[in-house]
DNA sequence: TCGACATATAGACATGCGTCGATGTAACGA
DNA sequence: TCGTTACATCGACGCATGTCTATATGTCGA
């Protein structure tokens, strides 16, 4: 369960931040939503939003969808779900060697 | 929905540690585990291992018993539940004012 | 009271990370 | 072709963080 941990690692510091937290949360409000609406909605500069985005699509928080000179980002709900559930899995209780 | 955001962002940093989140999963595993036990398993120093369980303290992922000398730590489940839910109402599709 | 053990804390150090301005790249419209 | 817009990348800076050793605190047994 190395690799499991590992995806729990990476996305747990990539929801560990105020800046992407808040992204996250807009870009699932809005369902979908172009990264310079994003950049108009946070007070940090395009550079920063950027790379937060780019921190959030490699953990696989959110997908990206190219069009034109816009990119759209959208919450992969999924990767959310996914991450929970590697939480429960790593932390439920008792249980040692229940692997595979 | 700041204080909620807090104790995301908080949690998920805690989190967001090889070594706390097998700290995490040793004491998960144990039902409860004594940090001396801890120590033994982990490649890393005494002082080390004291102050990521005092982070995961801080963040209430964890509760410590003490007992004379010893200090007994155990997960709260409860915690790792309250974080998830959290995390599932902020990033809920499709809602922007359902605060409350 | 003294020594050994368990744990926490302090201080120091290197690396990581969030942020910025500047610049690069690519698409669009005139 | 040229300027503008959208976004990514680069390089730098300061602060946060993970790690260590050394030391303090606190508990137990002799």
């Amino acid at each position: 369960m190395d690799r499991a941990s590992e995806r729990l690692v990476r996305t747990a510091r990539a929801l560990g931040d105020p800046t992407r937290l808040e992204l996250l949360r807009r870009i699932a409000a809005a369902g979908e939503i172009c990264c310079r609406d994003l950049v108009t909605l946070f007070p940090v500069s395009q550079a920063t939003v950027s790379h937060h985005l780019k921190i959030l699509a490699d953990a696989g928080l959110v997908a990206v969808r190219r069009e034109g000179q816009f990119g759209w980002y959208s919450l992969r709900a999924s990767a959310v779900a996914q991450h929970t559930a590697l939480l429960g899995k790593a932390l439920s209780p008792r249980r040692r060697s229940g692997a595979r």
